[in-house]
DNA sequence: ATGGTTTTTACTGCGTC
DNA sequence: GACGCGGTAAAAACCAT
């Protein structure tokens, strides 16, 4: 964790507050906010390509790429008809460039498999862009993507849906989960066909993806429901705690997140109501109230005039 | 398909501002 | 009266078998 300085909230307009979290999302230490822009990878571009030891620091070419379908490493014929001299061609040469030119881009879209990948690609990039994902998650999604292609998943289904699982494995994964909803949303497929192919995907794939954790969702939550980071880090306490005793079993984590949120918003002194926290969380007033009821049992807290225990 | 579990839907009653 | 909150029953969704 780095403290950016230079950076400014846009709710609290304290300079130097902003600074990355884990997850890749930029927050306000002082209130919380997710900053909404698109998270940036500020550090250098510094590693070696070649020798492996950092020590020539080479800067050539972007780095490779799982998010561009032939992995970046095609080459382009210049587009300005001059030669190496930057003197103008002929009138016969110019002629010859352009068709060598439109035959050489051809050749990177080669078959059926590979304009998939252009398609789904660009989708991909569609929706992580749209939601702020920060790049390793389209990354790790675009592998997900390239397997499922791989097994002959997209078969029977749509490329848009395939991505949206992809990207929804990959988010969990990373421990930065959003909910089937979140996706549905920016997707044009539903939050019912996305649930239906992830599943298939990680069950055909093999892929280890762990039942998603309640504390990814918390600092989402908290920020779309403007509370401060105490609320935050309070909620993330509540939540452990209650972990500790079970309670997590077999319950939805986008529940018992919310409910945590809850409780740490009326403990905090900035109350939210059921109503806006379930909006926020995507589950309904009923989830809350019983896991909220679960959770002040457990850690033996007045439900009326909760304290921190 | 089936059965068990959780979540949602829909509705009702209570207290307060 | 609108709103927040608590409760309930039945429907729907989910998941493993």
């Amino acid at each position: 964790m780095e403290i950016e300085d230079l950076t400014i909230c846009k709710e609290c307009k304290i300079v130097g507050t902003v600074q990355d979290n884990e997850h890749g999302e930029r927050e306000c230490m002082d209130c919380g906010l997710i900053q909404d822009d698109i998270a940036i990878d500020p550090g250098k571009d510094v590693r070696s390509f070649e020798g492996g030891d950092g020590a020539d620091r080479e800067h050539t070419g972007m780095p490779r790429s799982h998010l561009v379908h032939d992995y970046g490493l095609s080459t382009d014929i210049g587009w300005q008809n001059k030669d190496h001299a930057g003197a103008p061609l002929s009138k016969n040469y110019a002629k010859i460039m352009r068709r060598l030119r439109r035959q050489h881009q051809r050749t990177r879209i080669r078959n059926a498999t590979e304009r998939n990948l252009v398609m789904a690609l660009g989708e991909l990039q569609r929706l992580g862009s749209r939601m702020n994902l920060p790049n390793g998650i389209r990354e790790e999604a675009a592998v997900i993507y390239r397997k499922a292609v791989e097994k002959k998943l997209v078969r029977g289904r749509s490329i848009e849906g395939v991505v949206a699982a992809s990207l929804y494995a990959a988010c969990r994964i990373r421990g930065n989960p959003r909910t089937l909803d979140e996706i549905g949303l920016h997707s044009r497929t539903g939050r019912k066909e996305i649930g239906r192919t992830f599943r298939s995907i990680v069950k055909e794939l093999g892929i280890p993806v762990k039942p998603a954790s309640p504390e990814g969702y918390i600092p989402r939550f908290c920020s779309s429901l403007h509370l401060k980071n105490n609320v935050e880090s309070a909620a993330r306490t509540l939540l452990q705690k209650a972990a500790q005793q079970q309670l997590t079993a077999g319950r939805g984590p986008t529940g018992i997140a919310a409910a945590s949120v809850y409780l740490a918003s009326r403990i905090e002194g900035t109350p939210r109501t059921q109503r806006e926290v379930s909006v926020a969380a995507g589950v309904t007033e009923v989830t809350i109230r019983n896991r909220y009821k679960e959770i002040c049992k457990a850690l033996e807290i007045d439900p009326e005039n909760p304290k921190m225990p």
